[in-house]
DNA sequence: CCTTCAATTCACCATTTGATGAAGTGTAGG
DNA sequence: CCTACACTTCATCAAATGGTGAATTGAAGG
């Protein structure tokens, strides 16, 4: 029985249709992303690839936290890794999770203080 | 002291220089969508204009489920509200928010399932 | 092989989260 | 004013989350 409000439907964006299975996946990345220690690490990776080590000592943080940080990033696929050595080199998986991260910045810079 | 893989800074894209408090700021944003049921709210939203009523019926949720993640969307200030007569209406804040969710969604779509 | 350095995995903990039912606002109509 | 409807707030509780130190894996170099 619909409510004396219902008005009828009038798809307008790409964002009718959703499955629910891509749904849980992007939530899964938004997820991710809501963090502020994941969200750092992201905002360092998209400036320059970086092994383990280097990110713990930018961040002031301990490597394992970092590691179980990259873990869950790279789980989601919006980190890449790479071994050079003893090395494992972490970027971001591509452009568009920058760029993802990058608006999510903005409007967080937008909406009023 | 520098891990011997130290590289030397060179700020690449828009991401250098970002602030604790809106990383904060942009971690809670990407939080309140990091939920698939409030994904799917905010979907709706997208959409059209709609009253917690409406919303609870079409995602068959009990409206205090609804009324929780509306109220939480909104002090993230990703829904805004409208009183009409005995009704809520509820719609997405602005164009951003339904850009920042559609990405989301695109992204989600285009890594393998 | 043995040691060292880099990083991950594991087990544990406190904290946060999200749904739920009961109780409380607030608006309109009789 | 009193009742009905729309919605929110509150308190509760199980489940998920995130950091931490100890133990483990893995790759060089002697």
């Amino acid at each position: 029985m619909k409510p004396d409000c219902s008005n009828d439907d009038h798809s307008v964006s790409g964002l009718s249709a959703v499955d629910d299975s891509v749904c849980d996946r992007a939530a899964g990345i938004f997820r991710a992303l809501g963090d502020p220690g994941r969200l750092k690490v992201l905002i360092l990776l998209s400036q320059q690839e970086m092994c383990v080590t280097e990110i713990a000592i930018a961040l002031e943080e301990q490597m394992t936290t970092i590691s179980q940080r990259l873990k869950l990033l790279k789980s989601e696929r919006l980190v890449r890794s790479r071994r050079d050595g003893k090395h494992l080199f972490y970027s971001v998986a591509d452009q568009h999770v920058s760029q993802l991260v990058s608006n999510g910045i903005d409007h967080a810079r937008e909406t009023d203080p």
